[in-house]
DNA sequence: GATGAATGAGGCTTCATTCAT
DNA sequence: CATGAATGAAGCCTCATTCAT
């Protein structure tokens, strides 16, 4: 007595809804933060029925998870080695760190509620996320170490540090990822700037290192 | 305590309950966030009355407030000047970040939430601090603006972006700060890394190089 | 099911789904009591869809009482004469109640729910049955009053109180019929040890007396 | 930090609600069924507030719970020997049913409610008592059947089926509680009737036979 | 001033019912 | 007619705040 009819079209109703639902979600979760966030906010925002929302999710927490999940998953594609992308370790990183400012930048607002939930791993532990969802998260971590140990393949990076360095560069795009540090450029000049700093640190430098330094980027020494 | 006690007393008493209702709130809203935290979990860990509350502070906002400002007055005294530090900016830079991460491991737990409510600048648009306090939380961010100049004044650091510069600091004190990434070293060894990461930069340096670098510090040039 | 089929076809499907639900809504109902029982539940068990019970009732509480009626003039039959019942008022009531007992048995899990609707003239007043609803049902009740009139129409049961010998055998054959007081006992053993005790009495009797008790039943005496 | 304060009043005090809620839910409980009820409807009818409630009883099924255990604890009472009980068996048990039928008239809407939920050991499964709550509950049925073995020892009761004979009185009990079957009589009279029936059965007897039953019973033989 | 029970507005969640496919 | 996602009214329960002791 089942019937299974037109289950493409089904589906795709659903992930209509399910889309409406992440995206409303997303933007009361970041105009009020999670818990002061009510479903019936969610529900008014995005043009649907509170009940539609626990047709898609079982409860509020985990409209946060999969929101979370789903963002995290787009953030790292754009760390990921892309047709165009320039050669170079430093270049390189200046175009991954760029394409991720310019994520973020769209979804800044979330990003706040995000981090107050694990995102970049510090949690608080009234996080509603739990510990599988947090290893998920964690995953991003990984993929920046990546990316350094790159720059130590090529001989770029200092090889004794590679935790550190991946932290230092992973709390700098966090600083300059959210509303804290306004620098009003683009992602593109902003990341330029973190990652001039990032390779060779905020000493002063003497006009002869200067002059030494071609093109976009500083040398330490010849 | 029914009895007629000179104010001093009194004034006494009166801190005793103030401190334990600051010190159980830091506890619960630490474990689970400020929104998650009753106020009865605050009264029953500092084993005190929940009306006991109301009568130091008038609501739940409150009290994370009047903690926040607290150890927030707290942490800028490490970063004071104080007698038996170093000169010259580096390693003075370094004594004071010692201090500072030394502190915040105390407190480790309540950073967390503090963070969450604009600690650090960054602030969700729910949270229950409003402009003013914020305003006042700043200050901390205002303080190490002063650290940077005096650098730039010292002639050790670039001076084309203090706030730059400032912004750096701060996001790697934050990232270091809190649990996210652990370096596992005591407070004094995890401010000279960062130091000397924040000041030289991550690029790998040949060997001459490094051998004009004396003692802890790697150097530039000679 | 899309093709056009004549209308006893059609009649013969919508009955598999009307005997479907009712089947299924029993046993959930049952099981959960009737408050508790989601209309979901009963489509699951039954393998048919949600929407499916609304089209062949009005409300949830029109599942319920169309299970009451049915349930209950089945059960009504099972005290008809039948051709094959032995003469004689008390053997022929072992006869009924052993069939009665035996019905019930059947469907016992769903006679708890319809007791507390009033199958057997108790009802809550939380019932959502109506009075015109329990005014059907009660006509059980009539029946079993006929049953008494019988009996002492052929001079077997004292004339007196008629309402009261209903009651007491009502409300016995109610005691026995659920759950309540297992006697491991088949139906129609269960049957006789009732009647004995309905005609006889609980007191204890002289040998001479049971003695002078034929076969299978005691009589008080000649 | 904790003062003890005036035990002894607080806990009247809060006896105090804990009744009223108990009253309140045993009115509200008898008119609406357990899931109809709202526990703002309690809190209406017994002049307090819905969080009033919650502080005596975890969830609303606790309240039915509480109520069913003292509501039982005192039916059992009634049950008991009491001074100025007259001796032998049959009348004895003629004043106590009669001490039960007054006292469960006191609370007949309630009983409806609390045999829905297994006062009397008929449950349904959607019942929000518990197992253990039944065990409890169970105890009055034990009560009843020592009652059947004081009538055997004494020689009154036939030997043979003390469950059986505990069974039929019991059942009859509880039919005749509640509103099902009216006799119009007051306690003493209906439970004398009971006994009566449940002594001697339903059969006629001959003009012989019942003037030798003396006084107020009939015995079935001189 | 401390206490903790009472208060009741407010939020999450459920589930009977509808309706487009 | 069957389907099952959408709907939204309604109820249980929480918890910040009050206040009599």
């Amino acid at each position: 007595m089942n019937g299974a009819s037109k289950p493409r079209l089904r589906d795709e109703a659903r992930n209509l809804y399910r889309n409406a639902i992440l995206d409303a979600a997303e933007q009361i979760f970041a105009e009020r933060g999670f818990h002061a966030a009510r479903i019936q906010d969610i529900a008014e925002r995005g043009g649907f029925a509170v009940g539609t929302v626990y047709k898609h999710f079982e409860q509020k927490e985990d409209v946060l998870r999969a929101l979370m999940v789903e963002r995290m998953d787009d953030m790292q594609v754009e760390l990921e080695e892309r047709e165009g992308d320039p050669p170079g370790f430093e270049d390189k990183l200046v175009v991954k760190l760029g394409r991720l400012f310019g994520y973020v930048e769209k979804h800044r607002a979330f990003y706040r509620i995000a981090m107050e939930n694990g995102l970049f791993g510090v949690v608080s532990t009234g996080s509603p996320l739990d510990e599988k969802d947090r290893a998920k998260l964690v995953r991003f971590k990984a993929r920046m170490l990546d990316l350094i140990h790159e720059g130590i393949d090529e001989g770029i990076l200092a090889a004794g540090e590679p935790g550190l360095l991946s932290s230092l560069l992973f709390g700098t795009v966090r600083a300059f990822s959210l509303g804290a540090f306004e620098l009003g450029e683009s992602p593109e000049e902003k990341a330029r700037l973190i990652v001039d700093l990032f390779m060779n640190g905020a000493r002063k430098r003497s006009k002869a290192e200067k002059s030494e330094l071609g093109g976009r980027e500083r040398r330490i020494r010849k």
